[in-house]
DNA sequence: ATACAAAAGCGAAACGTTTTGCTGTGCAAC
DNA sequence: GTTGCACAGCAAAACGTTTCGCTTTTGTAT
């Protein structure tokens, strides 16, 4: 079992720089190649990374970090991210963080000691850990997901969000809406704020009176809440953008409590799909995340600076949402 | 930058294996203690985990291997594994592999040449893999999830589907429905084989006859027009149980669309929860699996194999599914 | 033929640990 | 006062590669 690169050396009389040479593809004497090779076929040999890793200090590995507690809506892009990593023939940890603790030294000490040669930080909502500052000071190349750091210059690739939501919005606007409300979660972190910029944009550009528009946010918990709030006055909107696919959930879950109907009482669009939605009655219009893709140029975007090259850096990526129209959106009369 | 065991040789004047053996929690004297963890401190002396692992030839890292092309479900479930073999000091590898090849040598060659302790396999739905093979002759100690393997005695853990079916099944005849239908993916695959039993073991128990049972089953995205030619019939069930999350999605849409409604027109219970079935209207009654208890059984047998303890092998592990009632089930009046 | 550069090969050192086998010390038992 | 034993410490070897510096071979131009 497990023959070595010494093995192969006996096997075929030629010395252990030699073998390594070819491995490494770098120029033998063909002869020499086969010889390898029919010797590495006959033992079974196989390259031991552990080995490599520590002669070579590279370890072939990045390190997914992700805050505890998997939302699940992570799990899937990781399994995304981990299959453009082996095309690059790169291997993926993944490893949560401590969220609610101030200090993350310990998971640092994990990727110093697991030596890996960068990491995709998925960072926490409340945007208070010191991660990026540590990776930055070891020297370990990090791009950032979903959310721009504040507190220091990192690549990062996220969606469009702005865009995204302008968008929708958009489309309440030109579908003769003019009274608009949006539900967001915690409006304060970066996703949130991109989203409500994009309403806004939207919502000025059609010169719709502050008056009409109708925000809230806050816990997730509560956005049932505010949801209620919200369309039990007098004039409520006739349209409401949802900032993120859980609240969506608590929304559609109070309409029916209300007894209201959608799009006929209220017109909704969610960001954030779900293979679900378009499973509701009716189905539900959406602006949904390109994972795929984030999934792609945060790996692109990791190995580059990885082999040392930091072009452009801090280099955000911006990716184009798709949005995709069901039918939660009433067409109104008078338009 | 990043000192070494022999800096803080050098630096406390001990050797190499004194330093060694205090961070291996041998017993060494308390002063030379003292004096060693000064200079861990001062120095900032971190492990390296790849001279470790080469030298000791253990990794304490395990791999999850999944089919290509992640199912978020499974996403889900990795976070869930991570996070428990942290707690027992390992790390997690994630990497998936191809299931329509009929040979995963170059899987395991990755195994091997990353030396991992141990894999959790995620089997694919066909059954067609040779990878339990290749790890059982690499003596690589792994775990199933979900799937018994037929081919091959292996420890698994998985949901008693059966049982859970059953329990579904039952409340559907406690609420006085007597024609049955289920609906299900692949039915030659052993998670659907083990739901159709406990469904008809419910049903013998009842005595319902043959006849008044309907069975489909078969490529996911026929199943909507399964669905449609059940609810077509002269006497069609008036209650379905649902064997898969997925099918429940294209059950629903189809529903809407023949403008039937749950549970009136037709009583629905559906496999594997999701978040948002609870905000149906009406919320959806489900089978649930215990993802939680999964991930904690499959990685504490796995570390009991890693550690050579091979009671009991081939172990099975049923986690208990959970039966969630909510409201898509018609209490019949003539019960 | 001769000289010279380029290519290919080699032995040995290096990467940072753990493990092995040995030595020296102190203490209890006889 | 010797024997024996546990304990702590040490130097050196080992894990399986890559890399360094040097030598030998090969090919080409004179």
């Amino acid at each position: 079992m497990g023959s070595t690169i010494k093995d192969i050396a006996k096997d075929t009389n030629l010395s252990l720089a030699t073998i390594s040479k070819h491995l490494n593809g770098k120029n033998i004497l063909p002869e020499n190649k086969k010889l390898i090779e029919e010797s590495i076929q006959r033992l079974g040999y196989i390259p031991n990374k552990t080995a490599q890793n520590l002669r070579s200090k590279k370890t072939k590995t990045i390190c997914i970090l992700l805050p505890i507690i998997g939302d699940y809506f992570w799990g899937f892009l990781c399994s995304i991210i981990e299959e453009y990593l082996r095309k690059y023939n790169y291997s993926t940890i993944i490893s949560s963080y401590d969220a609610s603790s101030g200090d993350n030294t310990s998971e640092l000490q994990f990727l110093l000691s697991k030596q890996v040669d960068g990491v995709i930080l998925i960072p926490d909502n409340s945007n208070s850990i010191n991660l990026p500052f540590l990776l930055q000071k070891a020297h370990i190349p990090f791009v950032c997901l979903d959310q721009e750091l504040s507190v220091i210059p990192a690549d990062f690739v996220t969606s469009d969000n702005r865009a995204g939501a302008y968008g929708a919005t958009r489309y309440f606007l030109e579908n003769g809406h003019r009274k608009l409300g949006a539900i967001g979660g915690n409006l304060s972190s970066y996703t949130m704020k991109e989203r409500l910029a994009g309403f806004r944009d939207a919502c000025s550009e059609y010169h719709i009176p502050e008056e009409n528009l109708c925000i809230y946010g806050g816990d997730v918990s509560s956005s049932a809440e505010y949801f209620r709030i919200m369309t039990s006055l007098p004039e409520h909107p006739t349209a409401v953008l949802m900032l993120g696919y859980d609240l969506t959930l608590g929304a559609i879950m109070t309409l029916s409590a209300l007894n209201m109907q959608i799009p006929k009482d209220l017109s909704l669009i969610s960001f954030d799909d779900d293979e679900i939605f378009s499973a509701f009655n009716p189905p539900i219009t959406t602006v949904v995340q390109n994972m795929n893709e984030i999934g792609r140029q945060a790996t692109k975007l990791l190995i580059k600076r990885i082999n040392g090259n930091y072009d452009l850096f801090p280099e955000t990526k911006m990716i184009e949402t798709n949005f995709i129209i069901r039918k939660s959106v009433h067409v109104l009369a008078d338009y």
